[in-house]
DNA sequence: CAAATATACATTGACAGGCGAGGTATTGTT
DNA sequence: AACAATACCTCGCCTGTCAATGTATATTTG
């Protein structure tokens, strides 16, 4: 995990929001998605992930609900809501400003804008 | 400003520095650059970019001196060191991959990665 | 059967960066 | 005299991250 987690600060919750769109999920899920999909070369600490759960939850992003799970550790498992899908497209079109943003103050001047 | 601050958090002191590859300069002249190089969209807070330039110089990355006006209010110049080039590279670097990584979590699953 | 490992959730307290609010000083404009 | 622009600086709060710690269940290993 060599990344700085003062660049993915801020993304928590639209990185989770991202993996629920399709499916309702749960933390421990999540974050093994998360470490598949970059190769672990991420992950998120779990406090990082039940703090920015209860933040969307609080935030009418998500809702929360305990699986019925016959065997096993209890699972809860969250749900995106619609104000969820609405805010994580504001959040992606915000990355998206933000991303050709830094790269317009960190090129180093003189740059070929050619991407 | 409409960009969220915690998504350029971490960012503040490559920006400082990107500014500095070529001249030197203070902090007035930098945070006017910032604002022109993006249209207005984004300035560092006086408080965000002095505090940057104590932890820079403290790190070693820049240097400072009081420029030699005749007229108006004092400047405090800063210039960088080998020390930060090499911190400003390693920097660039480290957005490049957490620039690849965010794509890929935010990505909507079964999207493209066409890029 | 005991110990270790994996699954799964949750809280506490500390830390670091960003920033609002306030301050100082000089120069030019109205 | 009042105001705006230039230019610097600090204090204290806020917020997101995270190490450490705790709970509980199930499976694997010796």
């Amino acid at each position: 995990m060599s990344i700085a987690s003062d660049l993915i600060r801020g993304h928590t919750e639209t990185i989770i929001l991202a993996n629920l769109l399709h499916r309702d999920s749960y933390g421990y899920q999540i974050n093994k998605a998360i470490q598949q999909k970059t190769s672990g070369q991420y992950e998120l600490k779990e406090a990082t992930l039940y703090t920015a759960f209860r933040r969307l939850e609080e935030g009418g992003c998500i809702t929360s609900y305990w699986g019925d799970e016959s065997s096993g550790a209890r699972r809860r498992y969250y749900a995106i809501t619609i104000h969820g899908r609405l805010a994580f497209a504001k959040m992606r079109a915000e990355w998206d400003t933000a991303k050709e943003l830094i790269d317009t103050l960190i090129a180093e001047e003189g740059e070929s804008s050619a991407d």
